[in-house]
DNA sequence: CTGCTGTATCGAAGGCTGTCAACATAGACG
DNA sequence: CGTCTATGTTGACAGCCTTCGATACAGCAG
């Protein structure tokens, strides 16, 4: 997965309404975004991604994920990775453990093509 | 699925920051959340939500979806129904045809969740 | 180097999902 | 009533996804 919002990068498009309500989405752009909201369309992955961005440092190691999951370690390994792969998290190794951290800027540009909030 | 996303109705979590980031998420939170992301992460779901809003009236008949999406009648029905029940439709029959309307505050619910954009 | 701990990967089992053809239902029109 | 058209439902099949146990890899401690 590369560039994977390029509706989004344009101003004109967020600033009006819902990129998905502007014009009929391309198969390969639906392809696209349905890949990133698959991603997050997991109790457990919204679990984590819940737990990591709670977390005081917005980094959390897996060995704090698996206990309040109540999965296994490789299961949950699993889905930090597809968080990981849709770009919605980063890891960083130091020594032994692997940090966590979100990506709060993926997760916005997708709740903004899903819809760009009017204001009330 | 009944009421689908308790803390979105609270004007205070929203006021402040992704609620997926306030504390951590339920396991029942947490399902239901991912069912209504479900209904949307898939392609041809979400290429049906954006003609149906790309179009002048906001309102389409399933006729008018076969065609572009260019899957048979039933799965569009079907797609259709999944997003019926995921409230992200609605649907009124006027005479043989369906008509199908988007709901945009659910959409802009579900992206409240997901990421509250800050004012950039 | 050898063990130990934290993390990632592999392979398999079971369930869920998208799609279709076939059929059922509901209005509209003679 | 009978037929036609638009829509919804059912059953089946293929593919994907979640989860696990087993295993492999990477650093740290000794």
């Amino acid at each position: 997965m590369t560039s994977v919002l390029p509706v989004a990068s344009d101003p004109d498009v967020a600033a009006c309404c819902s990129p998905l309500a502007r014009q009929p989405l391309s198969a390969s752009a639906a392809t696209e975004l349905a890949g990133a909201l698959k991603a997050l369309a997991d109790p457990t992955r919204l679990r984590l991604l819940s737990l990591i961005q709670a977390h005081d440092d917005g980094e959390v190691c897996v060995c704090d994920l698996t206990a309040p999951i109540a999965l296994t370690q490789p299961t949950v390994s699993h889905h930090l990775k597809v968080l990981l792969d849709a770009g919605l998290v980063t890891r960083s190794r130091r020594g032994t453990w692997a940090y966590y951290r979100a990506v709060p800027e993926r997760l916005a540009s997708l709740a903004a093509v899903i819809s760009t909030p009017q204001p009330v």
